[in-house]
DNA sequence: GCGGTACTTTACCTTTCAGTTATTTAACAG
DNA sequence: CTGTTAAATAACTGAAAGGTAAAGTACCGC
């Protein structure tokens, strides 16, 4: 049952695989705001946005307060560190893509006459 | 039907939230590999391996080859470059946390007198 | 062509997900 | 206590996800 990274990961990549849920993060970042702030931006159902508030709670994205009758959630983002450290072992990848593009570039400019390209790798 | 970034960030997001998925991303930041190499880790049948790299596909995170009768898989890090960015956004908000940890540990250490606090926010 | 290897596709099943409306709980204001 | 506002919960629906076994496709070696 401990909740291992993996399974973090898991509810972590889930709740940001939905365009609401991410506007709503977005929405916390300027600060901390009520269900029915939240859900104004959105032509959804007031329980609709509790069901993600939910999904984002459980992912440990927000966590919710108390002030009177309103329920604030405010942002938590230590899930997204994980996520950041998650991707940061692809970086080269992505940036070694733009090198291959910078030799390409350097091939079609200058000396453009290697030989017929079989196969890429 | 142009995909916009938020269409292409739900792909990206949701085919990372799958551990099988994720492993598999893993395995080819070591080097192309076949659909059996891919699947031999897991207790998976082939169709299903098959399903999650369309899933992977999908979302640009990898690209497929053909060399005879193996179709390899390589690694497409374009998409991660975009989980990056989007991510990079809230990284004041978890250093943020640490900032106020180190506070704290000052305070506990040293000069611990500044005021009384009423709020944590 | 035939048989084997490496997949992909199809058809199906079960579980989860995103959304709804209707009902219930909680906190306040008079 | 009554009514109102804020939100959560319940019950339901349709669609998508994740898995399987079985059939189909593509390529190779002989």
């Amino acid at each position: 049952m401990s909740t291992t990274t993996e399974e973090r990961l898991d509810r972590t990549f889930g709740a940001l695989a939905d365009p609401t849920r991410r506007a709503i993060l977005g929405r916390l970042a300027e600060g901390e705001a009520s269900v029915m702030e939240l859900a104004k931006p959105f032509a959804m159902s007031l329980p609709g946005i509790s069901k993600h508030l939910k999904v984002l709670e459980r992912a440990g994205l927000i966590a919710r307060g108390r002030d009177r009758q309103w329920r604030p959630a405010r942002l938590e983002a230590g899930p997204l560190k994980d996520v950041a450290e998650w991707t940061e072992r692809y970086r080269q990848f992505w940036e070694e893509s733009y090198e291959r593009l910078d030799e390409y570039l350097d091939e079609l400019q200058g000396r453009g006459k290697e030989q017929g390209d079989g196969s890429k790798r």
